[in-house]
RNA sequence: GCCCCCAUCGUCUAGAGGCCUAGGACAACACCCUUUCACGGUGUAGACAGCGAUUCGAAUUCGCUUGGGGGUACCA
């Protein structure tokens, strides 16, 4: 148990829809959160304006919602550490900059891109590590009024080795991760890096500092790409005399081919994954399993239950792989347990191709409850619901139909279901299975081929829905007509 | 190139020196149930990356190798 007053965030950038694993990471700091009755906070990292646009704003909002993971501030509820927009924050970086001058834990630096590119190739040639070769770090004031006579306006770096030396024994910078332990880096493979831009914007490494510490985030739970992001900003807290948070560091998910997931593997934004039919619910319960594993084993649980039981201390430290076979397999399970009303919901706008007038709402729920079983996807639905809506399509059937079999069971069925009562699925069920004894003893017809003739004739498939339910919602007529026409072809 | 992180069945993981002839889940396969598909049930197959070291004893500790991932920007 964590006593202190815990405040996490999650600070997605706006420069795509929300990504599942920005979503895990979201999951992540909610669970810790709400296991040590802590504020989860939401900020939107928008410096870089020209990546950012409000519609991937919208997104992240919507998907972090529809997964239910609410914060308790943010650019839209508030809150007293605001504005929670990094770019309406603009106004306040710049005294830290100053701060860092004065304290000579930043200089100025008029070197050009081309000189800096230079530089770098040189180190490639030489098959060195780059580091920025400090050469701004002592320039005189003559020196640099005449470079910005020239024009040149200067960017601000960080002065690593001096702050390095100025909180710490050696130039070994270690820190106690909350997932994976003790990490360190020697700091003199670190560059000094820009924290301002020539064009006075702040650099992400510097404005998250300056924001988690003014928003007083306690713990910094986030992706391991930023691990070596980690020790510029320990520095900058440290140089600036903030409270330095914990931070924990969680492997990265990957798609099947171990490289990073990305766009061609299909879906990566939340918004996507529910495109294609599955539950947000399903989604965020299978994301959490990814690095984490429930002390009961009961794999199948809602994010409070997960939360109860969330330990960050046991997360597993490495990168795991994204499959969808579980996460289909889980989204069926969720979809059959989901309240009905509720999936129909959802389920209706899958099939608006269709002519959902046909059909009242409770019947429509009635197709939804019979067809949910087989399916992992609500996109499934369609293909699933067709026979509802439409004709039926005979041609995979073609052969089936045409059986000896086939034409001995549709025979006896075309007389036969003219005497049934279609508003009674007791007596529907009871006639069907009389029906199909007869066969059995008749002439050796196995049961699930009586079935086969009738289903193929009335739905143009050899699989689908229970039987009984199908023809209840056809109605007799239809039933009738459907089987006339298969005879036919 | 350099730096950092990681390493148990195909995948997600349990496992914190003897409980492990390594457990569970998904996927696969077989059988059962059954009006089909599915669900459910039962079962089969499947892993401690390699090599050293420590120890009476190692999946668990240490080192090296290999493999994978990340970082190395006036992107976030």
């Amino acid at each position: 148990m964590i006593d202190e007053k815990v405040r996490v965030r999650i600070a997605p950038s706006p420069s795509g829809n929300l990504h599942i694993g920005t979503a895990r990471t979201a999951l992540f700091n909610f669970l810790f959160a709400k296991k040590n009755h802590g504020k989860f906070i939401l900020r939107i990292e928008d410096t870089d304006a020209e990546r950012t646009s409000q519609e991937y704003v919208d997104n992240i909002f919507d998907s972090l919602k529809a997964l239910g993971l609410n914060w308790d501030e943010g650019p839209d509820v508030g809150g007293n550490y605001g504005p929670y927009t990094q770019s309406q924050r603009f106004d306040i970086y710049p005294k830290y900059v100053q701060e860092l001058l004065d304290k000579g834990f930043a200089y100025e630096c008029f070197c050009t891109p081309e000189e800096l590119e230079a530089e770098k190739e040189l180190a490639t040639k030489n098959k060195q590590a780059y580091v920025y070769s400090k050469k701004c770090e002592n320039l005189t004031e003559e020196d640099k009024e005449k470079l910005r006579k020239e024009g040149r306006k200067p960017a601000i770096r960080f002065n690593i080795a001096k702050a390095q030396k100025a909180f710490h024994n050696s130039s070994i910078l270690e820190f106690d991760d909350l997932v994976k332990g003790k990490l360190h880096v020697d700091t003199n493979l670190i560059g000094d890096f820009v924290i301002m831009k020539s064009n006075g914007s702040p650099t992400y490494n510097f404005a998250v500092v300056i924001d988690d510490a003014l928003m007083e985030i306690s713990h910094v739970i986030r992706g391991e790409d930023h691990i070596s992001n980690t020790y510029k900003q320990i520095l900058i807290f440290e140089a600036l005399g903030f409270k330095v948070p914990k931070f924990g560091h969680l492997g990265m998910i990957l798609a099947p081919d171990r490289s990073k997931l990305s766009k061609r593997h299909g879906a990566t934004a939340v918004s996507d994954f529910v495109k294609e039919g599955y539950l947000t619910e399903a989604l965020i319960n299978f994301v959490a399993l990814l690095g984490w594993a429930p002390s009961d084993g009961e794999e199948i649980k809602p994010v409070d239950k997960i939360a109860e039981d969330f330990r960050i201390g046991e997360i597993s430290s490495s990168n795991s792989i994204f499959e969808y076979d579980k996460l289909k397999w889980m989204n069926g399970q969720y979809i059959n347990k989901m309240d009905l009303a509720k999936l129909t919901d959802l389920a209706l706008p899958f099939l608006n191709m269709y002519d959902l007038n046909k059909y009242t709402r409770k019947q429509l729920e009635k197709i939804i409850e019979i067809t949910r079983e087989p399916i992992t996807l609500l996109k499934d639905l369609v293909y699933d619901t067709q026979y509802f809506f439409e004709k039926p399509d005979y041609t995979e059937v073609k052969e089936l139909l045409n059986s000896d079999l086939s034409k001995d069971v549709l025979d006896k069925f075309t007389e036969e279901v003219k005497t049934y009562d279609f508003n009674n699925s007791e007596e529907l069920h009871n006639k069907l299975a009389d029906f199909r004894a007869y066969f059995k003893e008749q002439k050796g017809y196995k049961p699930k081929e009586t079935m086969w003739a009738i289903r193929a004739a009335v739905t143009g498939r050899t699989r689908g829905a229970d039987m009984v339910a199908i023809l209840e919602l056809l109605g007799k007529d239809e039933t009738i007509a459907r089987i006339e026409a298969s005879r036919k072809i």
